[in-house]
DNA sequence: ACATAAAGTTAGAGTTGCTTACATCAAGTG
DNA sequence: CACTTGATGTAAGCAACTCTAACTTTATGT
């Protein structure tokens, strides 16, 4: 069947892939006019097409958005993984650098990200990204406490840190940094509180 | 020149107080329908009034926003500061017990929280209001740390107090907890994290 | 070539919301 | 009692936006 040179996907035919190209328009939507400022209509006439035609990709504006909270989320995981990588597996370095690349996704995309923790209406293909996303984490401190497994306390002792960045990121695209004066830096913020939130090591 | 029964405010006319009852219609639909899911149109409907009846009374839709916001940010800061007072103060169990009502208040009115963190725009008034509001940790935590004045210290070991229960906040709303699948409470998690977070007091 | 299905367009129905111009009504004042 | 003032109602303008229905164009496979 598949023979020669043209594999493309089903969905490039006209346009070229207007699915895409409507998510991409979105977010650039939602970054400037806010989580909850954009419109189908107004990402069609970013994308140079009808205002009817994004309902042959998506069956529904929610649709629409859940597909591109999905895209990002993934991308936010990759990075936080990415990051956490350049450290060894399971020190506090490596758990305090994707908290970092945290903050900064949000920072560089603080509309998005407000829409990603919006309410997700249920919609199980956003909890699951989350889920995976938050999973990167989990297995840092599995090992940092030198389990094989997520159990009990991998659980009671991750779930701080990640309220922790959570935290950091809104205040932070909120511009209540300020509030703080303080001249810390993203990085000292969250690597001091990540090494007073864990629990010693030496104990092992 | 107030004689007797009749001593109702100045914008007391035809409805009683049209601009309170704003906002209460507008706050109840906020937390039906979300942080943006309200508009004015409805709030007048609930407040019994035609649609043009707000603009006697705000100059704007975002100017009742704000209103409210600031409202209801008043009304956190007073709760905060009550649930501190239970305890003696500058101690850890009075600043965690602060803690522990801010996610009580985020989860008793989960969309007008989001609300108060959402774009204030420049509102000054918003601003300050949440000034306020943070203020009532900064002067727990230089009494705790045995200071007269809030410093850069107060101001270093502050922040992430507030960004852990903030966080803690959010996604305790997004139904986020259950990721953790830890049994812990909200309280157990509060405390125990201001605990870690907080320099040891021995040293003094 | 031709049939077919996908991708996109045009046109519009239906809804909702913000805001303003003007009329009305209640209450206090001289 | 006439008059002022301020609070509310009526009506309407206008702008968006979502989504549907029916039609057109394009790509693909045989």
């Amino acid at each position: 069947m598949a023979d020669t040179t043209k594999v493309r996907a089903k969905n490039a035919y006209h346009h070229g892939d207007l699915r895409q190209q409507l998510l991409n328009a979105t977010r650039q939507l939602v970054e400037e006019k806010g989580p909850d400022g954009f419109s189908v209509s107004e990402a069609c006439r970013r994308a140079g097409v009808s205002t009817a035609a994004p309902y042959r990709h998506f069956s529904d504006k929610t649709d629409m958005i859940a597909a591109l909270i999905v895209e990002c989320m993934k991308e936010m995981t990759a990075r936080l993984i990415e990051a956490g990588a350049a450290h060894p597996f399971g020190t506090i370095e490596a758990i305090a650098a994707g908290g970092i690349e945290y903050v900064h996704f949000a920072e560089t995309n603080p509309a998005m990200f407000r829409l990603m923790f919006s309410e997700n209406y249920g919609r199980s293909e956003i909890e699951e990204a989350g889920h995976d996303c938050y999973n990167s984490l989990l297995l840092q401190v599995a090992s940092y406490l030198g389990k094989n497994e997520v159990d009990e306390e991998v659980l009671r002792e991750s779930f701080p840190l990640w309220t922790f960045v959570h935290g950091t990121s809104f205040l932070w695209i909120d511009g209540k940094a300020d509030f703080a004066k303080t001249q810390q830096s993203v990085e000292e913020l969250v690597s001091e509180a990540t090494r007073r939130l864990l629990p010693q090591r030496s104990q092992q």
